[in-house]
DNA sequence: GCAATAATTTACTCATTGGTTGAATATCGT
DNA sequence: ACGATATTCAACCAATGAGTAAATTATTGC
């Protein structure tokens, strides 16, 4: 594995990281697997029992999840234990948190624009 | 339209907006567009140009993200108008929010479970 | 009124996804 | 060793997504 990488690289890396852990919450189930995983590490089996679906279905829910790097699956005898991994959150949640912010504050200036200006507040948020 | 809504419906309503949400921030061109759009307001045609895409496409997207709750559209005379609405993302960097404190604080507590000698973790809490 | 411009809509590909079933693989209990 | 259990794999299907091209709808400027 490379640790240092190309800065062009690095910037297509993040984003296709960003791809696959959006894409991946973008899913009510999976979203729930994380729900149940985050009460504690779960087998397959346990974690497929909550939902009207097959087992091989939820395996694959698991494996989106995994290749997103939101959780890993070990296997222990027969089962394999999966469990959460929230470092993938970073970049999704920096991602967020930059353009909520930066967002907020453009609206707020436009807000303060509006209000000096005419008598119509724009009513933002 | 419904101020208050029956719990059930609002939770699904909730989960709903969680998946257009996300599943509008899990493609690149998307989130270029926002990024774009935080630099100030652009008509379609604007926000097409930097991209080797169609305007169809790029209309696309932006039904996509409009849909999300992201972005508005305003008629204005021949052209559209869009600009970004954060309020959307309040959903959204609330789930990850929670969950990425949530899952630190486990795993914190599995953490010092280990590091105190315990051999079994297994459930904790 | 008419040509040009801005954007959407429609109709069509092609790839991906979420789901199924059924077979394959591996491990456990006896 | 054998049957049961846990999980994945493979093949398939229906639905969706991203993209294009072409037709359509408004609107502008002359």
């Amino acid at each position: 594995m490379n640790i240092v990488a190309e800065g062009d690289t690095l910037n297509r890396m993040v984003e296709q990281n960003l791809d696959r852990v959006f894409r991946a919450l973008a899913d009510p189930t999976r979203r729930a697997i994380l729900d149940r995983l985050a009460a504690g590490e779960a087998t397959v089996g346990h974690l497929s029992e909550p939902f009207p679906l097959t087992f091989a279905a939820v395996s694959k829910h698991l494996g989106v999840l995994e290749r997103a790097g939101l959780v890993t699956r070990e296997a222990r005898g027969r089962e394999r234990v999966c469990r959460i991994d929230p470092a993938a959150l970073d970049d999704a949640r920096a991602w967020l948190e930059f353009h909520e912010r930066f967002w907020a504050e453009r609206l707020d200036a436009l807000d303060a624009l509006v209000r000096a200006g005419s008598g119509k507040p724009g009513g933002s948020r």
